[in-house]
DNA sequence: TTTGTTTTTGCAAATCATTTGCAATGAGAA
DNA sequence: TTCTCATTGCAAATGATTTGCAAAAACAAA
């Protein structure tokens, strides 16, 4: 709560009973969540899907939360450390869903050279991996 | 049309005009086309739209058409050549959406690792490199 | 060519995720 | 407490994609 209003309070924001949920439902999920996972796991009534998108907008702008894109048409979101930018890349399986978190991102260098050699500015990536998980093997 | 016809006929599939007529499309464009931009490239009233969104999962499911997601909202789409496979990544202008081929992949080996590490099978991934092109930049 | 069977297509309506207008409500400053 | 502007709920609007269905087109067989 002190990290969020410290920084609703530089935006001219305001600290309101749904935005505090959300994060309270973000601050103890392991992995991205969509709008309406979020809006399901709030106690019922809690607050419209609207608020929630709208929410999602602004913690996005405000580097709170970082969007992933898992290519089901659903955006997923995820808690962003205090310091950390929130770059990191996810495994899904193609069957159950599960996803697992790969913390490492060996692509900057890639990423760098690409940048360079095509005359391009701030790049950054997306990158996702897909496969199926141990247990939907058998 | 040799390809498309000796695919389609394994198939079960016929060979339509609009399937000809959306290959031609794809043929002459160097980069992925959504399937309203493939709708517009057509002579008018040539197909429906929603003939061009069943002919792309058909073409993808034959593995003639590779689907890419720059995080847009719209799908695109492009012909895959006769022996490869299709896999390769973009470089997207933010602003411009101009777009560069990244024709090279060297995340394969990070793929594998993370395929042994975490036990999943027949892993994929999906890579996108997004930033501002030299003409937008000034 | 004509016929018979199966796949395709056009069109309109339905879905789904996401956005937006607007009046009512709430938060924070004074 | 009051005042003002941000925020919310609700419903309607968007935009991409899908789907039901009857008519049209492909193709193989005759
Ligand atoms: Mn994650
Ligand atoms: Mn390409
Ligand atoms: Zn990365
Ligand atoms: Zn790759």
């Amino acid at each position: 709560m002190s990290a969020l209003t410290s920084r609703l309070r530089g935006h001219t924001r305001k600290i309101t009973g749904p935005r505090q949920a959300i994060l309270g439902i973000l601050r103890r999920h392991p992995h991205p969540l969509t709008n309406k996972e979020i809006f399901a796991a709030l106690p019922r009534g809690r607050c419209d899907l609207a608020t929630i998108y709208r929410s999602m907008h602004l913690l996005e702008e405000m580097g709170m939360v970082k969007r992933f894109d898992f290519g089901d048409g659903a955006a997923r979101f995820e808690l962003v450390g205090e310091d950390d930018d929130g770059h990191h890349h996810h495994l899904v399986c193609m069957r159950c869903a599960e996803v697992v978190e790969i913390e490492e991102c060996s692509i900057r260098e890639l990423e760098e050279q690409i940048a360079a050699r095509n005359g391009f500015a701030t790049v950054t990536h997306k990158l996702e991996f897909f496969g199926i998980c141990p247990r939907c093997q058998r």
